[in-house]
DNA sequence: CGATTTAGTACCGAGTGGATACTAAGTCAA
DNA sequence: TTGACTTAGTATCCACTCGGTACTAAATCG
């Protein structure tokens, strides 16, 4: 499952289904192909089937199955999830969109599963792995980075508190370069540069779901 | 895979391989039955095959695959995290034990990767659910938690503020029983009871692993 | 009884995080 | 040209959190 930030939101890659399917849309996928083959290679053959590049982020969300048999007639559906950056476009064709997850189409059982789970997955690694960076290009502005983190997130950020968190964390390195984007203020242009780690062993959080 | 704590060190319940096999033990396994059933249900069919009792948290941790194939033939294993009560035996009969993560016998490739997956899953979702609770009796002394909470997590906690938070966010409830233990002042005995859940929308954390 | 052990609390000081408000520097329209 | 507006970035304040230290409480052991 591929996912980008797209117009304020997060949206996901779906594909037109054959003709004869009960839904219209669907997660792309592939059989398995020879066994010598890793999961995440087949992970990447089918992203790169959908969109010009290959993702710049992808994970394992786990193994999905369920009474029913897949379309394709497989019984086991082993999700990834992978994130391609800012304004890559939905595959050459018009056999692929981005659909925003808020409003997605109708899709089988199984592969709802699948999103919810692939959106929970982005959002407990974001604080571990540095997916939100690789969404951007090379150099950045602090609002692009704290946009596509209230992208993944699911809800706003305080501007302040994120700076301070951010630098605090050696995460990134100004540029001399501004950039000048319509009206308001030019924005600094910054680069991923992470340096130190602090190794903050927190508490628990007891932040209990119920 | 099946965890519990055992003795201030979080323990792998590993079966005795059989003989002809390269290692001589090896997490609890079983090929896929008929389709009809979940994924859940087999793994809870496996832990049973090992257990007196079925595990009280279990969660999926993903598919693995490489390429060699596991010693039963299959390509691809789908794995769970269990974990049970503390004080749960191993089987009956002299085929499973219980191993410190720390010190493990040698296991497969796979096998290595499995446990660590599973590790790694059980602290990320400490902090979400109520796996703790579930290893404990009913009714608990704030210490027991404590312990509980370390293992888990693989380093101590301040006491202070581990029950701070943990009042702070409504989870237990005392009982006006008190259990002495041997030496030192008797603890009061606590039980799960969570309340309110106040929705803590944090910032972001960056606390990167580079 | 005193030493020891475990349970539980109080206090303090450093640090965090969010609200508010401010300044800076650009565009746009009258 | 000037004033309204927009976006970027900073400063200050306050409430809260966290962890260290130190204390009291209540049991056992000798």
């Amino acid at each position: 499952m591929l996912v980008t930030p797209l117009d304020r939101h997060l949206a996901v890659l779906l594909v037109r289904a054959p003709d004869g399917a009960l839904e219209r849309w669907a997660l792309p996928w592939s059989l398995s192909e020879r066994s010598d083959a890793t999961l995440e290679d087949t992970a990447v053959r089918v992203a790169r089937s959908a969109l010009p590049s290959a993702p710049v982020w992808l994970e394992q969300t786990g193994a999905f199955a369920d009474g029913r048999r897949h379309p394709g007639d497989v019984d086991l559906s082993v999700a990834f999830v992978g994130a391609v950056p800012v304004g890559t476009l939905s595959a050459p064709g018009e056999d692929a969109a981005w659909f925003p997850v808020s409003e997605l189409q109708p899709l089988a059982p199984r592969q709802r599963a699948i999103v919810s789970a692939a959106v929970e997955s982005v959002r407990l690694r974001l604080d571990y792995a540095p997916v939100a960076f690789r969404l951007l290009p090379p150099t950045f502005t602090l609002s692009d980075l704290q946009r596509v983190y209230e992208i993944l997130i699911g809800h706003r950020l305080h501007k302040a508190s994120f700076r301070r968190a951010l630098h605090g964390a050696s995460l990134v390195e100004a540029t001399d370069e501004w950039r000048s984007e319509g009206r308001g203020r030019p924005a600094q242009l910054f680069r991923h540069a992470p340096k130190r780690r602090r190794a903050r062993r927190r508490g628990v959080r007891f932040d209990l779901l119920p």
